[in-house]
DNA sequence: TGTACATCAGTGAACGCGCGTTCACTGATGTAC
DNA sequence: TGTACATCAGTGAACGCGCGTTCACTGATGTAC
């Protein structure tokens, strides 16, 4: 999950070597994302967007050939940024420790922090959001939002599978269900973050899940 | 949490003493319930939804006086349905075991099961999708959103005090935490299957949510 | 028991507005020779 | 260095369709006396 605004000019910095003139066209996704998480695809007009670009309609058109294309390059962008953030946190972690559990867990601390410090006031995965509107959108686009999830799972997997060589788990773990949890655990938190608007909730629910990976792998000391 | 479709007979004849000329109505919000889960709220209109039903536009209105009275009644009608099905599921567990903690767990279990047979192909949960489009909404319908968030909270947040009280648990655990991750999980979890497509990921997350609880409340055996 | 009236559960036709899309056009910048 | 042409990044006006909403009306059932 990448979550729209922040960090933003860090990653035009980085992952896109941008030519200045496809400035508009980034703007149009950075503007329609922040509608669609606020108000579902449907319900957001490509009248407001260029209002709120300050383009005409037919300059949107020039970008995108109907709002089918606009839909499938907001995923796109989406997904991009957000296997770019969950690459930085997850290296800074394994930087700070290197052992493959620790390393996670340091690496799912900083995820949290960084969670609960989105300058957002309700923030949104906007693969949930299309998930719960998909019958708009073609094939393409449902299969994008489906490889984002895969993506997370393949992510959160091996890295579980790399601790387990280390720290033999306790019997009958579902490694797959755990690895899924982690973009679950997301996805639930920012939909109940949003609903009681309380930042707090989405960093505290990725602390459960630390405390659940820790103990799945690690015999508790207390006891 | 409710599932459309499923039960739905039971539940008209024990929750609802509903006069037979209200069927139409009912139809309606059923309808309308799965056409929103699968497009969202904007995208699906009166006019398919007479269609389904069988009426004219104007017996639409006889029944709503706009459309944001259908949202605020499917609210309404979902939250009914949720708390009664939540209920049965965790009364049930009780029976079976008068041990707070393994009532629970027993709980947990009939609800895995039950979210595994779910007759629908893609459930899912119409708080989490007005929340992804809660601008299309007044504020009576956010407010009725929030207060079923709470609700869970309220259950799940008390039983697990309860449980404390008899199984001391570990130190600093999170109650509040914990007791969203019960929503959270089954939004994730909806989520998740949903955009894979895969019915097995919702019961294993609850199972999963279930090992957490277990081990936080219960010295692990096996160490 | 019959009649008058009220309510329930709708029908049918019309409305205006906003939406996504199209089409012919344009002025500024880039490239070939 | 100048000229011809192509491409880029749009503009402006018009379109038709579908949507939510309104309004006057209706036939069947229920209730009062």
């Amino acid at each position: 999950m990448h979550f729209s605004g922040q960090l933003d000019s860090w990653y035009s910095a980085v992952m896109l070597e941008t030519p200045p003139r496809r400035d508009t066209r980034e703007k149009i996704l950075e503007v329609a994302e922040a509608a669609v998480l606020a108000k579902g695809f449907a319900a957001t007009s490509i009248e407001e967007l260029i209002a709120a670009v300050g383009i005409t309609k037919s300059g949107f058109f020039y970008h995108f050939k109907d709002k089918g294309e606009l839909a499938k390059a907001m995923m796109l962008r989406y997904i991009a940024h957000d296997s770019q953030l969950l690459d930085d946190i997850f290296r800074r972690g394994d930087e700070l420790n290197d052992d493959p559990l620790h390393g996670f867990l340091v690496g799912l601390k900083l995820f949290a922090e960084m969670l609960g410090n989105l300058p957002e006031a309700h923030p949104g995965c906007l693969a949930a959001s299309f998930c719960y509107q998909d019958q708009l959108f073609n094939k393409d686009i449902r299969e994008l939002n489906k490889s984002s999830v895969l993506a997370w799972r393949k992510r959160f997997r091996e890295r579980l599978e790399l601790i387990a060589q280390r720290y033999p788990p306790r019997q009958d773990v579902d490694f797959e269900a755990l690895a899924d949890m982690a973009a679950s655990n997301v996805e639930g938190g920012l939909i109940l973050g949003r609903l009681l608007q309380d930042v707090t909730i989405l960093p505290r629910q990725v602390l459960l899940y630390r405390d659940l990976v820790k103990m799945t792998f690690l015999p508790d000391p207390a006891r």
